[in-house]
DNA sequence: AATTATTAATGTAAGATTTACACTTAATTA
DNA sequence: TAATTAAGTGTAAATCTTACATTAATAATT
């Protein structure tokens, strides 16, 4: 039985994140200021390379705890980049995944050790090799994402509310959208539980809040939604 | 200036293509039987082995014209797969390419040499590896696609009816559609050229034959249509 | 030559969804 | 207690989607 395809090339497969994550300010990004050769010094993704016995996912899930600290984050794979030259020291591959995290959990020593910082999507500096355009991408995609399945809620707290929401989609599409046709869409979906607590952080009135009830959503899901925003 | 990535480990990249084709008896998949082992007489995607110089989409354009003999054919990629053990002879981690292809304009004598075959794509024999999920996943992508651009143009020969269109539609969808809706929806899109030519194959009266207008589609493309049907 | 058979072509009304829009409420602060 | 601030709420018009049936054109048959 045959145990290699001798005569193919092989490459280096790298894992780059585009990490997502939604506080006050808006939508932002994770980067990483590169500490080695080449582009030492600049901007870039959080990557790695994939291993001998790591599935990509894996990898995908490694590189973002290694970090940020974080596990159980809601991952997707992207697209793989293969342009000759796109990493000037060696021939590689890179597959993006795309992070949706909730701003608040991450460990914010690690992601200082590590040189990394979070940049609003709108204003975030120019990234090394092709990362501009897997970044471009991610958002593409995560504007799609947005509108057939509630993954939004993968980047706010636990208890959050409607305006919260409501800002949240309107920074993923870059949209203003009316405030009473967004909550009742998003009431139509029944998927939230409307708590008896309020914030009072944001108005005299108060707000209340809300968690997202991940059994209903389930149970939607079979009948696959969309959200028209 | 650092010219290798040395600790990192290397694997094969192989591109697995899936090849929708559509005629008289609907959506079809153009497959291979292996003629080499592991899993020889199998059938299986047509595929191949990144090279060295070489970007992937290359690759994917490589491989479908090696077996059909065409260029300039719609392709695009989705997915990187990469179990551990997804091919029992070596690691291959594999990127997976959709192509739609005028069934009528491939190369007949080269996909018998090749001991290719196109099958329903409700009627397909069990394939090798990890190939029925990427079969899958296709075809829940071209239904994506089919809903945002009007690819599925690409599978018609230049000249067509309404008619070859709705089952075009409704083999993709899997789904019957309302002819009269669906008319006045293709056509409220603008993007057709209607001939003063008509088919006599199908019927006494004849129906009429129309063109995709790719310039008024292009036109079209900015302001993002959506196809409901 | 007339009749029959077959598929193509066409429009409308009802129902559903989406959009636009403004006032009242609750609580804090001055 | 008056003023301020954001929260919370409903409806009517417009648009889009759906369901549905008859006539038209031609070839084949008698």
């Amino acid at each position: 039985m045959l145990n290699s395809y001798s005569s193919a090339d092989k490459v280096l497969l790298a894992v780059d994140c585009i990490i997502f994550g939604f506080d006050n300010d808006g939508l932002k990004i994770l980067l990483i200021q590169r500490d080695f050769e080449p582009e030492k010094g600049k901007w870039s993704l959080i990557g790695g390379f994939l291993k001998r016995d790591e599935v990509l996912d894996a990898a995908a899930t490694r590189i973002l705890n290694t970090y940020t600290g974080l596990n159980d984050i809601y991952m997707e794979q992207l697209h793989a980049y293969s342009e000759i030259d796109r990493d000037p020291v060696e021939r590689t591959i890179s597959v993006s995944y795309f992070a949706l995290i909730n701003i608040e959990n991450h460990n914010a020593e690690l992601i200082k050790n590590y040189h990394a910082e979070w940049f609003p999507i709108n204003d975030a500096p120019n990234l090394i090799f092709d990362h501009n355009e897997m970044v471009e991408n991610a958002i593409k995609r995560l504007r799609y994402k947005t509108s057939v399945k509630p993954i939004g809620f993968e980047l706010l707290p636990e208890k959050f509310t409607m305006r919260q929401l409501l800002e949240l989609y309107e920074a993923i599409l870059s949209k203003e959208l009316d405030k009473r046709n967004f909550i009742s869409k998003i009431n139509s979906l029944e998927i939230l539980n409307k708590l008896d607590e309020k914030d009072m952080q944001s108005s005299r009135k108060g707000s209340y809040l809300y968690t997202f009830n991940k059994e209903k959503y389930e149970e939607k899901l079979q009948n696959n939604f969309a959200l028209n925003l």
